[in-house]
DNA sequence: CCTTGCCTCCTCATTTTGGAGGATGCGCAG
DNA sequence: CTGCGCATCCTCCAAAATGAGGAGGCAAGG
């Protein structure tokens, strides 16, 4: 790739950088992202999906498309969008030419009935991936009467793409290290790991705050004996025998076990 | 700041990018960045301290400087070092020329005696600031025969470098983060917050792990009255009334508390 | 209807822990 | 030398926690 860049664009590149850095929300960071692209790129139409940690969970966000026809998407036009698993195929910002012939594309329904009510004509998706696998996208579309993308414009998509992908994919893993931290999601999946009942979950979440049989049986308002009848089950079924050994558990660190 | 971008320009610009999304070691960074910079700015020695958090404390990154002479700067110049407190009240990307005249420059022991063994002549600086304070710069040199830097230089340094301010505010808090989260870091911090003798400490550490008096007795060779003597100052000191207690008060975010 | 799981409560025995007080020895600074 | 802090050990006692075993009620599902 070799290719010059106007003043405008690289006023427009380096605002691209600062956003990348600046911006540690992702949806923020594609709004923000989203609206310097469409002006890098001049296009018409921005969306970019993410894809959550939660299988088949998206986040999404656009600009300049009409909400209603968007609802129709989430809700119909993607389980039959012909188009975007070809995209999301291709590791590298891609035409929209390069993956289905003109023709073949304007006889879809998908055109007809969706991305032409919008006035989306000519598109390129960047896709990013991840070690552990699709992390999320970058859409831009053109409206009737432009020009079609150029190899300068796909060049530009990949390359702020790529970096894209990565900030993408610090979030991810910021967010991961975060879930980690927090003190009441450890407790929760250390329960679930151990299959406690909702009562027993009661008494060790109170155990895990220090608290002594008494207390707990006065928060919980049941009798000390039930108390204890429960953090016996807790001590059963994860084999611990100890309170203090019981938050050691919990607060270990699952790499270290 | 309104500038045309080469090709050659463009794809280094472009490396950057992805250095200052792909990088998460400051140290990494900066040897990276510093190699497009050099390349970007056609300039020929690069530098960049970094303020650690303990004050005073920084770390260095080098490109193309002799190893002696900057042994002798972290030992001499860098207290006599007349320019360097000057860049860094700039809160832009700043030229020399800007700071100092050159004659009075050229008349500098700092620049007869250090900078020009190593043939600097003209440099920019950048230094990075966040709410928090000072974090970082980036150090431009070019040698003797070469063009002065151009304001264009400095709009691009200038970009770059909020940039790296970002990116390096980004590593700070994240850093920040995983320190609060290591549990040995915050048992250390706990003990030392109620003033732990050692081997209060010792007996504390084995307390975290969820160990009963005699397992930690065995641990230390001690007998049992000795780790409850120590555990009993530990309790005194910290007004904590039980293990479990303890462990929670150890656990707690500083936040919440 | 009957089983199963969960919540509730109980007793009795044992171990562990916390609290109070004191004692010895050692090294170090005033 | 004389405290002082620290580490080591001790006794005695009471409170808290653990372990084993059992029992009644209640709701959901076969």
């Amino acid at each position: 790739m070799l290719t010059t860049l106007s003043g405008r664009e690289t006023k427009l590149i380096f605002a691209i950088m600062q956003d990348m850095t600046a911006i540690q929300d992702a949806r923020q960071l594609r709004l923000q992202l989203g609206a310097h692209l469409l002006d890098l790129l001049e296009a018409d139409y921005f969306a970019s999906f993410v894809w959550t940690r939660t299988e088949g969970d998206t986040d999404a966000v656009f600009l300049n498309m009409d909400e209603r026809n968007l609802a129709a998407y989430q809700h119909h036009f993607q389980h039959c969008d012909p188009i975007t698993p070809r995209f999301r195929m291709c590791r590298r910002a891609t035409h929209l030419d390069q993956i289905i012939s003109r023709e073949d594309f304007l006889r879809t329904e998908f055109y007809n009935d969706f991305l032409a009510r919008d006035g989306l004509h000519q598109g390129m998706n960047f896709h990013a991936y991840a070690a552990t696998g699709h992390l999320g996208d970058l859409r831009i579309w053109r409206g009737a009467g432009k020009d079609t993308f150029q190899q300068r414009d796909l060049d530009i998509l990949n390359a702020i793409g790529t970096a894209f992908g990565q900030a993408l994919a610090n979030m991810r893993t910021n967010e991961q290290k975060q879930r980690e931290a927090d003190p009441r999601l450890r407790l929760a999946a250390w329960a679930a790991r151990h299959q406690l009942t909702g009562r027993e979950q009661d008494v060790l979440c109170l155990v895990s705050e220090g608290k002594r049989d008494r207390e707990i049986a006065l928060d919980l308002n049941i009798s000390v004996t039930t108390v204890r009848s429960h953090l016996k089950a807790v001590f059963q079924k994860s084999g611990v025998t100890s309170r203090a050994e019981l938050l050691a558990s919990i607060n270990a660190r699952l790499s270290l076990q």
